[in-house]
RNA sequence: GGGGGUUUAGCUCAGCUGGGAGAGCAUCUGCCUUACAAGCAGGAGGUCAUAGGUUCGAGCCCUAUAACCCCCACCA
């Protein structure tokens, strides 16, 4: 091995090697259990980022590790066209042309989105390879493809056939510039400074008035209605009256409707149920008529009467003008609000009302709140449960027709003669009816979330009943954001149940976001996000993987900073160094099996430490707690097997070489097994250098315990008495490259075996054992411990002035513990309140803190 | 407006069903000890956001307050 850890020679000769060899393809094998997880779909155009490198690594590990455990291990990945956001970009693109889609025309246009998809499929798959992602890519999956075409197909004509289809009215935002409706996520919404007009009404048959407060003046001839809050005592007697539209004169109902809020304005709104999201609401609660008034072209049209033709902007000035003259115009407040802007043109947004097609969510919503409530679908974090569960009882008719030209087609025909409609698995040549070959099909195209809602059955071959579905389904486990629990999970819980019968998945694990080191969310925008590809170059992908989980509540959000990565690179430059270590001391020498060979107490000690980490760190993941594992690790293969064993191992080596080269081996190929999921690189580098090892690590077996229940206190002491012995050497201000005399009274056996330890880690010339305290050198620092005491003649040390400050704050320190034991048992409270075992060990304490402080005084 | 989260060392974060405050980084000190200076050893550093409460005992449980953050819906 080289000297220093360069992982740009291998990585990609790795990952290659593992493509041609097929470790990531998961077969139906009846011997072993399945173990899937379906990848979110990251859109085709996007690249790699931060979150992917974390939400799809996490998935990767899990993955990764089951498959080393012996599990027939799948994991599906693919892309999503997100139509919507796909032909944002394609139309800006087409802007930047001189053209647009309009003058392409719907059939050109397509190709070029066809197109648009075949160019940007490589990027983020290859970015995933360069991640080292294990996903089984001979089933790389894309929501536009032929599959996904059938399931969606199937799905739609399925769910007409029930009648749980329907055309609807709603609001949608409309663009009057673009001539388009937008999405929510293309509205942006800017406070501009405006005004809050009050106009009177007069009440039918009185000589009263009721006083609205609107920021939309120009929408007065579109109202139906005005509205109070049914718990408004100033409205209560009016409620169920007429009011005298202003202009209009036309008579409208005053209704009471919980969405006013009684402390905005007057207490009183006018409705609009064409022109306002809340108002169609209300107006559907009330049954109030629909008056759009304003066209799509933003113009006011002919139900506007006199205003007709008139832009938004001229209407309003023209009304408020007329209502002033009227003398309804009460008072003109300022006031500034939100308004919604069309995110490419910047136009105000109109929302217009519109036919629509619905899926009816009530039937679909009750089996989906059922599997969450009943704990057959896990959230891990519970809180979620609770997002998920508020939506899902609450649920409105989905809204699944979009007006765009790209994405899945909506498969309803109408035959353009006889008005019939057909809906059918396969497009219909003629009508059924008629006869006629005149059959137009639905302009619209489908919600994105539509062929999402059937991922983890469509890619695993529905609408066809598949061996993949009835063995690899349902998956184990979804790893995905936050803010799509509703608009994606859910559906995905939904349709598996209603399509095949069974839940999607087990397991849900909500991700925190990565954000930048100074807490912010990384976005385009902000310019503050890192580019991975760029970390990788630097530092490896091993580092970037590790560093993004170790000491990392995957759950939570968690910040970013390449000092991170840097330091990670430093922790597998370590690995990288115990490993050639490892294998200089072990060249030409046999390994025997760890049960076989004499073992030390060094090696007992660390075989025994390793148990402990390898059900700790399986104890974590199966809570799904990786960025805790990640630590552990750390923690162990840094501190306990470098810093400990291997130094202790240096004084065994000589007189016990087979043993502790076979601990050696055998720790090190443990350790490395349990970090290739998370570093994947490094560690088959390593283990493919090992003097014992299969074709790969990433299909090698998962540590098991050893069953033998070692005994690694010999060794705690040890690592107690050399700690100790380094604090006084620091406090004497011994240098390191300088050794001290010690002389030592063992009172058990085993320790004498262990003075080794004790003089090579504390530096230590010799340790002569005495057979009693009275043979100790009196200028000294004596250390007392259970089982052994330590002295340190002052004449191989520079200073003494300091040990007696040393003593006495020892002695403090003791007299403290034991006032604080002491005041403990005295307190009847604890001892009549307090666990038993809590009790006998805090006597425990008081007894050795007594007879340490006694050594100390006398 | 609704829902959720966070607040512990200078920084980033752990802290299990309540039982003596932890790690890493940064900082300071000493070491190039034949795997590693991308390293080794040691030290200093905390009213656990604030105010009450429950308890023999609270970082942890309860109530209120404050600051910051996220999601959803967006106010005539």
């Amino acid at each position: 091995m080289e000297k220093t850890y360069n992982p740009s020679e291998f990585e990609t000769s790795i990952y290659n090697n593992w493509l041609g060899k097929k470790y990531f393809s998961a077969k139906i094998d009846k011997s072993k259990k399945p173990f899937t997880i379906i990848m979110p779909p990251p859109n085709i155009t996007s690249k790699l980022h931060m979150g992917h490198a974390f939400q799809q690594t996490i998935q990767d590990i899990i993955i990764r590790r089951k498959r080393m455990q012996g599990y027939s291990a799948l994991w599906v990945p693919g892309t999503d066209h997100a139509a919507l956001a796909t032909e944002y970009m394609l139309c800006k693109q087409l802007e930047n042309e001189g053209t647009s889609k309009e003058e392409l025309g719907r059939a050109e246009f397509k190709k070029r989105i066809d197109q648009w998809y075949k160019d940007y499929k490589g990027t983020i798959i290859e970015q995933f390879k360069r991640m080292g992602y294990s996903c089984d890519w001979d089933r790389l999956s894309f929501t536009m493809d032929e599959g996904n075409c059938n399931a969606v197909r199937k799905v739609f004509v399925h769910l007409y056939k029930k009648g749980w289809i329907y055309k609807g009215k709603r609001i949608v935002n409309w663009c009057p510039k673009c001539r388009s409706s937008i999405s929510d996520a293309e509205v942006e919404f800017k406070d501009v400074p405006s005004h809050l007009w009050h106009i009177r009404y007069q009440i039918e048959g009185t000589d009263k008035y009721i006083e609205v407060a609107t920021t939309r003046p120009e929408t007065i001839l579109g109202d139906t209605a005005v509205a109070v809050n049914p718990n408004d005592d100033r409205y209560k007697d009016v409620v169920g009256k007429n009011v005298v539209l202003p202009l209009v004169n036309k008579l409208i109902p005053i209704v009471a409707d919980e969405y006013v809020e009684m402390d905005f304005g007057t207490g009183v709104v006018k409705i609009t149920p064409a022109h306002d999201p809340n108002d169609f609401e209300v107006g559907l609660r009330h049954n109030l008529e629909v008056v759009k008034v304003i066209g799509d072209d933003g113009v006011m049209n002919e139900l506007a009467e006199d205003y007709a033709g008139l832009t938004r902007e001229e209407a309003r000035e023209r009304i408020v003008a007329d209502l002033k003259t009227a003398g309804n115009l009460v008072k003109i407040e300022d006031y500034s609000h939100n308004v919604g802007h069309c995110e490419r043109c910047k136009t105000v947004i109109e929302p217009l009302i519109s036919s629509q097609w619905f899926v009816k969510m009530e039937e679909l919503a009750k089996p989906a709140i059922e599997v969450v409530e009943n704990g057959k679908v896990r959230f891990m974090d519970e809180q979620y449960k609770k997002t998920y569960l508020n939506w899902m009882k609450n649920i409105k008719d989905w809204c699944i027709s979009r007006q765009i030209w790209s994405g899945h087609d909506i498969p309803i025909f109408t035959c353009d003669d006889c008005g019939e409609v057909i809906v059918e698995e396969t497009d219909p040549a003629e009508c059924p009816k008629c006869h006629s070959h005149n059959l137009s099909q639905e302009l619209d195209k489908l919600d994105t979330w539509f062929s999402s809602a059937l991922w983890p059955i469509s890619t695993l071959g529905y609408p066809n009943d598949t061996e993949e579905l009835k063995y690899f389904y349902p998956t184990n486990v979804m790893v995905t954001a936050r803010e799509i629990i509703n608009l994606w999970v859910a559906r995905m819980i939904f349709s598996g149940l209603e399509y095949v019968g069974e839940i999607p998945f087990r397991d849900i694990v909500i991700n925190g976001i990565v954000k930048d080191a100074n807490g912010k969310k990384m976005s385009k925008t902000l310019g503050n996000g890192t580019d991975p590809i760029e970390m990788i170059d630097k530092y490896g992908v091993d580092a970037l993987r590790f560093s993004v989980f170790d000491g990392v509540a995957i759950q939570s959000d968690s910040r970013f900073s390449e000092k991170k990565v840097e330091l990670t690179r430093n922790f597998i430059n370590k690995i990288w160094n115990a490993s050639r270590y490892v294998l200089m001391q072990v060249e030409n020498v046999e390994i025997k099996d760890i049960q076989s060979v004499n073992l030390t107490y060094a090696d007992k000690w660390i075989l025994s430490e390793l148990n402990k980490t390898i059900d700790s760190v399986n104890n974590k993941f199966e809570k799904y707690d990786i960025g805790m594992a990640a630590s552990e690790l750390k923690d162990f293969f840094w501190d306990k097997f470098c810093d400990w064993y291997i130094e202790l191992s240096k004084c065994d080596i000589a007189e016990n070489k087979e043993g502790t080269c076979a601990t050696l081996v055998y720790v090190l190929t443990q350790i490395l097994k349990m970090l290739h999921p998370f570093i994947p690189f490094v560690t088959e580098k390593i283990y493919l250098e090992l003097p014992v090892h299969d074709e790969s690590i990433m299909i090698s077996a998962w540590p098991e315990k050893l069953d033998i229940n070692f005994d690694g206190e010999v060794v705690e002491s040890v690592r107690e008495v050399i700690g100790a012995i380094r604090n006084i050497r620091a406090e004497k201000k011994v240098p390191d490259n300088k050794k001290i005399n010690a002389q030592v009274l063992v009172k058990k056996d085993c320790l004498l075996d262990c003075l080794k330890y004790i003089s090579k880690l504390a530096l230590i010339n010799e340790i002569p054992v005495v057979d009693n305290e009275e043979s100790f050198e009196s200028n000294s620092v004596k250390l007392t411990f259970n089982d052994i005491i330590i002295n340190l003649p002052l004449d191989s040390m520079v200073d003494s002035g300091a040990e007696k400050e040393r003593i006495e704050k020892e002695i403090a320190r003791l007299k403290s513990e034991i006032e604080r034991s002491e005041r403990l048992l005295s307190n009847a409270g604890f001892v009549a309140k307090a666990p038993e075992s809590l009790i006998n060990a805090e006597k425990e304490k008081l007894e050795k803190h007594k007879a340490l402080l006694a050594e100390l005084t006398k």
